[in-house]
DNA sequence: GCCAACGCATTGTCTAGTCAATCTAGATGA
DNA sequence: TCATCTAGATTGACTAGACAATGCGTTGGC
């Protein structure tokens, strides 16, 4: 039998004791010098057990004040809830249906011309070379960034509509789309799970140990043709994601999914 | 200006190499030896700086042979698809349809009674102290485990029924319940994003920085009835989660979850 | 009473090592 | 030839420090 590592026990008792409540959610861990003190090791070790519990996003570090339990509220994310008839209470957010403990939801929009990634290329059927009109929104909640959410349609399909206004569009851009004669009618989504890039991490203002979802929503006309790929970065620790479906409503197809997933 | 730490510095150009293809998937990243003579540190710093890339599961690190960049190749993780007609090609897995690039897939079954979780207790709107009825099952693929996935009904409703056999059903668990006037006609899916607990790493195998997905599918009856909560462990570096919505058959309703989110 | 300066506890970054554990590949021996 | 042993390279765990950066609370000046 091995022994486990010195800073495997300091993390394991320290997670145990945040399960069992010792250490509730808001609350100080003992600092780097007690632990090592009570486990008789170097700092050094016990910032490498610490940091296991850093990572899984249990607890964070606030200089120079000690290790705090982190605590968690999440928003619903429902990326279903465009198709519905009745809107959301709050119509700012498309996808965002949930209480919002009296803060102020906004959001800065952007619109511009790019080339295409090669996973919105794919979605949308697009030759190499070809531009998209990407409209990239930044959702926020008093102020600081919920997540990222960045539309992409053909170039062609958009030029000088209303698609293309860097601001909120009162009927929705998808009522654009539909004036245009491909309202979506099919929406297709697809969650990457993975750890967010620096950038990211900054921009949404994540701690260390929180993973995001990388949302691909492709929608299609009555046609069966892509039209739109919204790419949405969403993280992990502020948003249960919820979708529903229902059995006499099913689709009487296999999966369809006509690009190879990466 | 405050500048960069080293670790950082480290961590920041190994990344950019990956990304622009220095390191492709599969090869071997500089030793931490090499790496401390290049950048004229200690190894301790070097070694922060690959346990940045190693947490955000980008690299791993394969004693005693170096660091390698990791290769990806997810599945379809597909909810929706036990309420599809025609059954998926492989229908030992009724969430995962994918390419299984000839692995052979297989799944441990264990049933037991255990008193719910809050989180299932909520769902399944049980009183305190009242038991279920719990299917565990181990998806494998090539006798590695992929994902975890317990099913809980009341205990009272499936007792000496068909849906505590610990082995396949052939008809499936759901025609079960079916025969038992309970068919589910209606499910809402919830995710929750988060790191693995030691136990899980451990259990489904996964390398430090792999973020996994938390999802409990409640399944209703005709009458609205929460019927059965289906709790998965869904490890993020192997699966797309998938699901798809039409226009022309949205539900009528405001979003319903009766419980409160966490 | 109010505000600024300062002390100080705490985490962040880093050095320069030691010894252990593990797998590969080459050398060795039957 | 084939199996076995061994040496070496590499990461894992850890020690014992140093100095920097940060923000909170207290103290002192006005």
């Amino acid at each position: 039998m091995k022994p486990t590592p010195v800073y495997q026990r300091i993390a394991d008792d320290l997670r145990q004791a945040v399960a069992d409540g010792t250490y509730p959610p808001g609350s100080k861990l003992p600092t780097e010098n007690v632990l090592t003190e009570r486990y008789e090791t170097s700092r050094a070790t016990v910032r490498q057990g610490l940091g296991v519990l850093v990572n899984e996003g249990l607890v964070e570090p606030r200089r120079p004040q000690g290790y705090f339990v982190i605590e968690h509220k999440r928003l619903v994310y429902r990326p279903q809830a465009e198709f519905r008839r009745r809107p959301p209470a709050v119509d700012i957010f498309t996808n965002l249906v949930a209480e919002y403990d009296g803060r102020a939801p906004s959001q800065d929009i952007e619109v511009s011309i790019v080339e295409p990634t090669q996973m919105v290329r794919d979605r949308l059927g697009l030759e190499a070379g070809e531009l998209v009109a990407a409209r990239r929104r930044v959702r926020k909640l008093d102020g600081t960034a919920y997540n990222l959410n960045d539309s992409h349609v053909r170039l062609s399909l958009v030029q000088g509509t209303d698609w293309m206004t860097p601001a909120d569009v009162a009927r929705g851009t998808n009522a654009v789309l539909a004036e245009l004669g491909h309202e979506i009618v099919y929406a297709l989504h697809e969650f990457y799970l993975r750890m967010p890039s620096p950038q990211e991490a900054q921009r949404l203002n994540l701690g260390a140990g929180v993973p995001i979802a990388e949302h691909y929503a492709t929608g299609f006309d009555a046609d069966e043709t892509p039209i739109q790929v919204t790419v949405s970065i969403v993280p992990g620790d502020r948003h249960v994601i919820v979708f529903d479906s229902y059995r006499d409503r099913e689709n009487s197809d296999q999966p369809r999914i006509p690009w190879g997933a990466p």
